[in-house]
DNA sequence: TAAGTCAATAGGCATT
DNA sequence: AATGCCTATTGACTTA
């Protein structure tokens, strides 16, 4: 339970502070952040009132008193489901105006979160149901995780493409030297080219000394992994 | 008219 | 147990 207290707490759209709010700065926030001066009231059982600014708490005492400013739960009768369905059965698709979608997105880009206070005041700016801003920051959010995680895909994907090329690159590389290795010319001649190929085409750094000497495969594997290395940008594989 | 968009719903999980 | 968030899905509506 969130909001437990059954007191009036002042609104805190949260603007000025960005980025994603963890649960226990939630509560901190209401107290700190700039009022939009609507205030709330959270009935027992999580049902809210809302106020919608100080001089009209005494108008709010009349209304709370006949009961028309108290929100159910959403899964009640004031949800958009039950009062789209007023009509045989079909449910109506709400379409956000402009201004209220570019509310919403200004908010968003704020904080992806609301606190129920934040979503009610939101609500009540935006003439929605508490529930529909709810409903908007939840599929925001799915949006926004869809979209990074193609992001994240498609990033993958390239670094896969060039691994691959780069295994390809050294794979037909390890084919040439072995085709060397075993070709017509005297073994001591490759040993000596090898050893004058002291410089990393990939890096251009010079060679430790046992780096490209001899010329065998386990030789010719650790120069292919250092350019690999250096190709990739890992360290200390 | 098929495909895409998006508000809304349902169910599950974590937290308090 | 109540609540909020996430995820998958639905269905009304729009668009190419």
């Amino acid at each position: 339970m969130e909001d437990d207290e059954p007191c009036i707490t002042s609104l805190s759209l949260g603007l000025g502070m960005g980025g994603h709010v963890p649960r226990k700065e939630k509560e901190k926030q209401k107290q700190k952040l700039p009022s939009l001066d609507l205030t709330f009231e959270i009935c027992p059982r999580g049902e809210q009132m809302i106020h919608v600014d100080q001089q009209q708490q005494q108008q709010l005492h009349d209304d709370k008193a006949k009961g028309l400013l108290c929100l159910k739960h959403p899964n009640e009768n004031n949800s958009p489901e039950s009062s789209n369905n007023s009509n045989n059965g079909t449910r109506k698709k709400l379409k956000l105006t402009k201004e209220q979608a570019a509310t919403l997105e200004d908010i968003f880009k704020l904080h992806t979160t609301l606190n129920p206070a934040q979503k009610q005041a939101l609500a009540e700016k935006l003439n929605l149901k508490h529930r529909q801003v709810e409903v908007w920051f939840q599929n925001r959010r799915a949006r926004t995780k869809l979209k990074q995680t193609e992001v994240d895909c498609e990033f993958l994907k390239k670094c896969c493409e060039k691994l691959t090329d780069e295994n390809l690159r050294l794979k037909k590389e390890l084919q040439e030297l072995r085709a060397q290795k075993i070709g017509p010319k005297p073994l001591y001649i490759q040993l000596s080219k090898a050893t004058t190929l002291s410089i990393c085409s990939s890096c251009e750094k010079e060679l430790k000394p046992n780096e490209g000497k001899k010329g065998g495969i386990t030789d010719v594997v650790q120069n292919s992994s250092h350019k690999l290395q250096n190709s990739v940008g890992v360290k200390g594989i």
